[in-house]
RNA sequence: GCUGAGAUGGCGGAGCGGCCAAUCGCACCAGACUGUAAAUCUGGCGCCCGAACGGGCUACGUAGGUUCAAAUCCUGCUCUCAGCA
């Protein structure tokens, strides 16, 4: 319903990126396996980092030496930072010895040593600030998929309290450091409640009242390994138009395409990278980048690399994609590199994956320019 | 030539009378991966039938033998490796 007007652009501090746009994942500030300029010839113009681990194993001096994240890697895309609040679902949640979570914040157990590491709202928000971050994402409370309702009620309570913390915080920042409207980054709230529209819009409510540049829909459960259609279309009627709407850690490329169809414009996921690195390439079914076509049910397929049958086999892995491995190497080349295990064939397979999610968000943006 | 050790599935390598179609690793095949505790994890891997429980067949260099029962014990043969001539 509030969906019509959408946001044209991501602004951030080194200039502006057409919407909608997918940011892989440099959790450790690395996209794992490649330097900045590999990322920089995948087209890829916006990154993921993530608070939880930088704060955790970052050296503390070095960020207000380098000038930020952004200057430390030597990317001048835009970079979103996570609040660290996956983690708590991701390790804690999932795992009660690793830590415990109250309202004062997410208490993470650290291998080798006593006691806990506290990550509070406010601590996340304050070394997103660090970092120089584009987007601030606020630390939210993340069930396990399949929580029951009042689990995840009693997340959506301490999201929405943490969002507050979080708020008020962004917003002392900002006085202190003379942030304005104009050069401060995003401040993303996030909207959990698993699979109970009612949990969904409670959220959503509160959030709203606070007062956020965008919203995430978060703790998205999969039905089948496909994101829920109709929650996250729910979350995306629900929300005000004309803001941020970020489907975060989705997804699969039809996942992308079916929500930006919905609303969301702002994507980041771990597959492209992280499959790359399991021996799992996205190739485009089409015979060049032109023909393309992403309305197709079937328009991609998965490349397993290292198959014994590519060793000999001298085509490219895909003639719908001009990455560095598919215009100068073959098929049979990266077979081998996987095949003796050189870690070149990782860099190589996630160059290729990362240009074939940054073709496939060109693609759709293409798409929504010839709809109007 | 003598003495010693050994020959196990595509490879390496366990097993040393029954619970062995045979631990394990590698290779190979298939699957998973969604705000990265993940260059990881799961499954299959003699042949045939079966969705599965399971069943049948052929197998531990080779030819015999002992035994109710042998990859496992005994003998001959072939080959390999080490030491000595």
């Amino acid at each position: 319903m509030l969906r019509t007007i959408k946001p044209k652009f991501f602004k951030y501090k080194n200039g502006k990126l057409p919407l909608p746009v997918f940011f892989p994942d440099a959790t450790r500030a690395v996209i794992r396996s490649l330097d900045t300029s590999d990322l920089e010839a995948t087209k890829t113009n916006g990154i993921l980092v993530n608070t939880f681990h930088l704060w955790k194993d970052m050296n503390k001096n070095i960020l207000s030496k380098a000038g930020g994240i952004g200057p430390f890697m030597d990317f001048d895309g835009a970079i979103i930072s996570d609040s660290g609040g996956f983690q708590v679902g991701s390790m804690i949640k999932k795992n009660p010895g690793v830590g415990y979570v109250d309202d004062e914040g997410a208490h993470f157990k650290i291998d080798g040593k006593k006691g806990y590491l506290t990550l509070t709202p406010e601590d996340s928000v304050r070394f997103q600030m660090e970092l120089g971050s584009d987007m601030v994402v606020v630390l939210d409370d993340f069930d396990a998929p399949g929580a029951a309702e009042d689990e995840n009620m009693e997340s959506v309570k301490r999201t929405i309290l943490w969002a507050e913390k979080s708020k008020k915080e962004f917003e002392n920042i900002c006085v202190k450091k003379k942030l304005t409207k104009k050069n401060r980054p995003y401040i993303l709230g996030v909207i959990q409640g698993g699979r109970y529209k009612r949990l969904r819009k409670y959220c959503i409510d509160a959030l709203v009242d606070l007062g956020f540049d965008g919203f995430g829909y978060g703790g998205e459960e999969k039905i089948k390994g496909m994101v829920n259609h109709d929650i996250s279309k729910f979350v995306a009627d629900n929300t005000p138009g004309g803001l941020l709407l970020y489907a975060l850690g989705v997804g699969k490329p039809e996942d992308i395409v079916a929500l930006s169809k919905l609303g969301y414009t702002i994507f980041d996921c771990v597959l492209p990278t992280r499959d790359a690195r399991h021996k799992r390439m996205y190739v485009y079914n089409a015979d060049s980048i032109e023909e393309i076509n992403i309305k197709s049910p079937d328009f991609y397929s998965f490349y397993t690399p290292d198959k014994t049958k590519y060793l000999d086999d001298l085509s490219p892995v895909s003639k719908a994609c001009d990455c560095v491995t598919c215009t100068r190497y073959s098929r049979g080349y990266l077979a081998h590199l996987f095949k003796i295990g050189d870690f070149t064939a990782g860099r190589l397979a996630t160059i290729h994956n990362l240009r074939f999610y940054s073709i496939l968000m060109e693609k759709i943006r293409e798409q929504n320019r010839s709809r109007k």
